[in-house]
Formats: C-alpha cells, structure tokens, sequence
DNA sequence: TACTGATGTGTACAAGTGTTCACTAATGTG
DNA sequence: CACATTAGTGAACACTTGTACACATCAGTA
C-alpha cells in the first residue's frame, strides 16, 4: 500500500537527472548538489537514487551522454538548415544560441562540468566537443571551403572554432533568457569571431 | 590563556582564503566547499570565519580581488619579456602557461568561476578578462601591430584572443603539472590558436 | 503458479552543517 | 591609564547529510 502507482521502468531515474538539471538550470553548481537534495526535487524518497546511480559523480556522466544526445540534435539540424555558404555561420550560431536557449540547463551543466570536479565528466564534456569539431571539419571538407588547409590546420581552425562558440556559452547563459537585445549582441559578436577566424584560415598557408 | 599567539591583524583571514584555494586546487570545486570545512583546512575555529567574510561568496569576491593582483603581475612581466614581435605570441604563451602552473590553485579557482554558482564571482573574473583585452589592446596600438583595425575590431580581436587563452587554461589544469610533454602541447596549440587569429586579423577589412 | 530480480518505500543513525552566544585576550586611541 | 574595538575561543542549537537495513510491490520467466 506503501506504492503509489507502479512508475514506468527508468521513470524515477529520469526525474532524478531532471531534477539534477533543473537546480542547475535555477542557478546552482552541480558539485553543490547532495543525492537529498536532487531526490527531495525530484519527489522522490532519498534510498531511491541508489537504485540509480551510485553517486553524485555517476548521475554527472550519464548527463553527459544525454548532453551527447543534445548536441547530436542541434547539429543535424543545423546541417539541414544550411542554405548558402554565405550565410552559414549566422545561421548555425543563431541555431546555437536558440538551443542553449531552450536547454538552457543543459547547457549551463556543460559550461560548469568543464572546470568541475569530477574529472571523468570534464573528460565527458571534452570528448564531445571533439567529436563537434571533427564533425565541423568534415562538413567543411565535404563543402569543399578548406581545400588549402591540411587536415591538421583544418582540425585546429576547427577547433578553435568549437572553443570560441562553448566560451558564448558563458555570455548567453549569463544574461536573462528575455532580453533579446543582449541576446542579439551576444549572437553578433560571437559571429564575427568565427568570421574573423576563417578569414584567419582562408590566409593560412599550411606549408610555409 | 585561550588564545595562542596573537596573530597579526589580517593573518587568520589569508590563512581562510588560502585554505580555499588550497582544497581548490586539490580538484574541490569552489561552490561546494563549507565554511567548516575552510576553517578547518586553515586550522581556526569555524567562529572565525565570520570575522572576516560574511559567507562562501564573500570569500570568493575577495579571491577574484586577489586574482587580479596575479593577472597583473604576470601581464607586468610579460611586457617586460618582450623581445621581438614576431616571438611575441610564443613568449606570452609561455609566460600564461608558466603562471598557470605556478598558481594552479587560482587560475582552477578563475576557471570553475567563470560558470560558477555566484553572479558577482563571475561578472568579476569576466571584467578582470575585459581589462586584461583591452590592455591587450593597447599595446598593439603601442607596436603599431594594427594599424589597419577599427578600435572596434582591435577590441574583437584582443577579446578572442583573450577568451582563447583562458579556455586553454582548461587544458594546462587538466594535465598534471610534471607532464613537460603534454604541457608543450598545449603550448604549442594555443600559440597556434593565436596565430590563426592574428592572421585573421591582418586580412580583416574594417571597412567593407 | 511460484520464484526471482528490479524498483520502490519508511525508518534510523552517526556525522557534518551553518550560525548564535557569551567570554577573553591583545591592540590602538583618547 | 582607562576604554572601546578587534580578533580570537569553545559550547551549544537545530538541521541536513550520506548511507544501511528491512520490507513491499511489480514484471517476467520457468
């Protein structure tokens, strides 16, 4: 009698990541949170976590991976929407910025597991910013824009390209998701550095 | 007969911010350290703390005052270091990186604030970050190194530049301090990353 | 149908937490 | 010298924390 409903298998294990991601998304670190405290958010008895996970660090990794997810989205629309290559790099930081947006905490996880404590979710984090930039260079090759480029100056560009947008991250989440002047200013500026790095890779000479 | 020594005014406060930063750079995150446990790493009675700061965030706020006094010393010293332009870059990397290393513990403390739990921590580095660009900036107008830009697209450039180093810190904390081999590596990158950039700034056109 | 494993719940406990209070010794100022 | 201020102490408070244990309920399988 004690059992309230029986929950869909994987049900609490999900509110209990939710409810991770939404104390970070009203503003707290997630090395702060404590197993009681994401259980009490998620309605949840505190036993109940270890059916789930083994620590705090635990429900920290498999963030990550749903994080993977989230940017595998993000990308494979940003590549259908890909009109010309002129446009391009607006295009895909607007739907950057849109995505951090409407993650927001997600994203915000992101932004703090990079200098976190946990040193497997720092990994985490870092492998799947790899895995964008290779992707973007492979985009690039197959658009045929970079054909000057070694594949090792590509993957730098690339690279950097990937860092400049992550450290907009810090700008976006910052400012209130309403003030869609800020919002603007962010998205303009974060812009013009990857243009400012191309026109940097278009001079390159890759054997000097 | 309590009292042990009679400590110089100020003391049992730096011993507080050093035991901060000292479990900071043993991998703790700064927003999940107690006041208890501060003051026990620093070796005082909890009481004491609030001689001193008001809470977790005070404290901090008072570390980023700290931390500008290590950024301008190492800019100090990188001005002084300078040689030739076109070394320029690589001594300045190196000169960040031997910092980094040296004060490991701060620049941890730099880089978990920047997505870290308490506003004014972070717009605080971010202004030491802004003051740092335009210093930046300054010089090059002084080198006559870009003549050709816009105050406005001087000041994009420093930004990226500046944004890009501090993401490399990321990297250089990630290693362990012995580790020459992997240190050169992102030594290398990240003079590369600013080579790219300058390059790009060199064929920017500041009015197309 | 009976058994088994996974997932949930409630209770309990020792340890750790932030903060308050009253007290004391040293320091600097009139 | 007397006195207010500052910076330290220890004891106590009401909570919160992580974790362990025993038990209940479901789903699937033999």
């Amino acid at each position: 009698m004690a059992d309230r409903k029986r929950p869909k298998p994987g049900e609490t294990r999900e509110k209990l990541m939710n409810a991770a991601l939404t104390l970070v998304g009203k503003g707290r670190h997630f090395a702060s949170l404590g197993i009681r405290e994401v259980t009490r958010q998620a309605g949840v008895v505190p036993t109940s976590f270890y059916r789930h996970f083994r620590n705090m660090d635990d429900l920290g990794l498999q963030l990550v991976d749903e994080l993977g997810l989230v940017l595998r989205r993000m990308m494979r629309e940003a590549r259908a929407n890909v009109s010309q290559a002129d446009k391009l790099i607006d295009e895909s930081v607007g739907i950057f910025i849109t995505h951090a947006q409407n993650n927001r905490a997600f994203f915000m996880f992101m932004a703090q597991g990079l200098a976190g404590e946990s040193r497997a979710v720092q990994e985490g984090i870092r492998s799947e910013m790899r895995y964008f930039a290779s992707e973007l260079a492979n985009d690039l090759r197959r658009m045929k824009l970079a054909e000057h480029l070694s594949d090792a100056d590509l993957d730098l560009t690339c690279d950097l390209v990937v860092r400049s947008v992550a450290f907009s991250l810090t700008d976006i989440l910052g400012i209130s998701p309403e003030d869609t002047y800020q919002e603007e200013q962010v998205r303009k500026r974060t812009a013009r550095f990857l243009q400012l790095i191309f026109v940097g890779a278009a001079n390159w000479n890759s054997h000097p």
